[in-house]
DNA sequence: GTAAAAAGGATAAAAAAGGTCTTTTAAGGG
DNA sequence: CCCTTAAAAGACCTTTTTTATCCTTTTTAC
């Protein structure tokens, strides 16, 4: 359950790596991919859905490639997976306010409404910035 | 993200229905098809994977049916849950040990666990006892 | 023995995931 | 200013998973 797929894997790895380079350095998908290990043209589709919300900015042609939309420490985590994955719902009745017929008598609902709350809040909480640190080994 | 299947759905719905049967009345899929407007043959199924995990007792034959495992107040949605839907797992490195080969460098994984054992502990602490009550209207 | 009911197996349609191929855009050299 | 080449964008295809449905078998009460 709650499976994130190889595409929001893959997502995270890419632009985390992006948000590791210096400000910006503009990097091509064939770079990342290598990097990552990621199939490059997997990636790059992946990267068209970022750059359309603007979580990355490309540039096409000689010389093009991709870097962060804004600041590392401006994109969120949840940003990142509802991107890729969707909006962070548990269940479909929590899609649209009136889809679930039962909501009045439903006791899961509730349930659901804060996982939903508790999954939102800590992807919130966690930047590009905080991924992109290395991490303390030892 | 995070979406809960239909039959995860529906595994819901219909040992919730049981839940608040008089205790030790044996009920037929029928029934409970019929009452949570769920196809009878894909809840039938639902239910022999209760039975297996002994959520849910089974008789066969005439005068057959299904009755809660135990008490509702001893089964908690986790446990339905993941009967149906399977282990709680964000990510695919959170499986097994060790298998994420990057786990030591990782930045995301603390944030998966952190999901993981969250989302757990709201599943835990809800038992069928509880979705089985009437909820206050008004 | 017969009828009722769950168990189990096989199959199929629909949706999602995963991956590849073609088109468009842009830079730079001649 | 055109041609070539590099690169992203977009269209397309394949595989896997989900969501079922149907049919046969086993079990049990009467």
């Amino acid at each position: 359950m709650m499976e994130l797929t190889r595409k929001g894997e893959y997502a995270i790895r890419g632009i985390v790596f992006l948000a590791k380079q210096p400000t910006g350095k503009v990097i091509l998908v064939s770079e990342v991919a290598e990097a990552t290990g990621v199939s490059q043209t997997f990636l790059a589709k992946i990267f068209q859905n970022f750059a359309k919300l603007g979580l990355v900015n490309s540039f096409r042609g000689t010389g093009g490639g991709f870097l962060l939309g804004r600041a590392a420490s401006k994109i969120t985590l949840r940003q990142v997976v509802e991107a890729i994955e969707g909006p962070i719902i548990p269940n479909r009745c929590l899609t649209e306010d009136g889809s679930c017929s039962r909501e009045a008598q439903c006791t899961v609902h509730p349930v659901w409404r804060q996982i939903q709350g508790e999954v939102a809040a800590i992807l919130d909480a966690v930047t590009l910035e905080d991924l992109a640190k290395e991490k303390n080994l030892g």
